[in-house]
DNA sequence: AACACTCTTGACCGAGCGGTCGGATATGTA
DNA sequence: TACATATCCGACCGCTCGGTCAAGAGTGTT
């Protein structure tokens, strides 16, 4: 028999994706070559296409391991009051984003580069988050036409992910102060929204 | 003398702009070649060569057009009660968007490709927008702190840039419905933020 | 008419890209 | 030990890109 994978192949596997992924995020995934990605990391080019089968897969790999872990982490959120319910969401989504800023710039940036059915792949987690902030929603503002309700929870999703494009770490407000200030927004103005 | 600009110079140039910035937005600024904006104008790629320097130089263009008449519009708001003045600006932005998507798609997109003094030329406008808006937030919501306003100023550009990154248009909500539903949403929570 | 310059094009170029390949070396299996 | 395969690399390939060029045709000026 021939010998398997290495023991650590999973590991360096990932280090590849997320060196690659803080690469790609800093230079724009178009812009970014594997080359450049690949002295990021460390290692030869050749290598990257040893652990990842091109650059849109290693892309994918990124934003799906991306993706996964915020649906997990908003799947945690506990149910409860809709007005706590969505304080918790809100501050879930930008705090597990504090060490994974260059994997949310991705998103934005490089999902149009894939190929459709890999953004079917995409889509679909991001449509469960989207659907489970949107019951919170409803729950808070019972009564919203489907197109209004489908307009409200976009407008948080544009906030929260409108704060990585101008935010600075270490400068203006922070990101717990933030979640809050999102929540308290809408918590505030939900109700006065018409149907 | 020699002979000097055709009297449709400016005409030509404009038309390569307009169509060069649908081109760019669809495809991405990266990813879409100037060979390929050549044959979506029309034109020969030498052309667009004639009437702009380089491919950044057609993007300032495109960009500088862009933002100079989203400003211009934002200008003409008129003055008034808070409420009203927000949404009056909340209205001009989205509604100047109308038959600009593609502009405004290209701004969130290639703002990073141009070289740093023209980011900044751009950053200027961007920063009076802001600016415009934050002052009004300012006499909805006295008292708020520095970083606090910024905050709450970014999170309304949030709701309204993300707009463009979901909406289908003669899908959903349409524009001024939304542009309500953002000063709502707005004016309904300000009151409930903290300081 | 003669000129200078704009307008317009197809052909062309060097550079950098994503991706491949042959081979060197390490390592688990039999 | 012998083998098959994983792991790793430098060198290379074909292609597309942004940009250039030489030249033809049109046009305002003198």
């Amino acid at each position: 028999m021939p010998r398997g994978l290495a023991r650590d192949h999973d590991d360096k596997r990932a280090a590849i994706r997320e060196g690659a992924a803080a690469y790609f995020a800093a230079h724009g995934f178009d812009r970014a070559s594997m080359a450049g990605a690949a002295k990021a990391c460390g290692v030869s080019k050749a290598l990257l296409y040893h652990y990842h089968a091109s650059k849109e897969a290693l892309l994918f790999d990124i934003l799906y391991a991306h993706l996964s872990g915020l649906v997990a982490v908003v799947d945690a959120v506990p149910e409860g009051q809709p007005e706590a319910r969505l304080r918790g969401l809100i501050r879930a989504i930008l705090m597990k984003y504090r060490y994974a800023d260059a994997e949310h710039r991705l998103q934005l940036d490089a999902l149009k580069a894939l190929a459709p059915d890999q953004q079917a792949a995409l889509r679909g987690h991001q449509r469960r988050l989207v659907g489970t902030l949107a019951e919170t929603i409803d729950l808070l503002r019972p009564g919203l036409a489907e197109d209004r309700l489908q307009a409200a929870t976009m407008s948080v999703f544009g906030m929260l992910n409108w704060f990585f494009l101008w935010h600075r770490p270490g400068k203006g407000i922070g990101r717990e102060a933030y979640a809050d200030l999102v929540a308290d927004l809408v918590i505030g103005g939900l109700p006065g929204i018409a149907d």
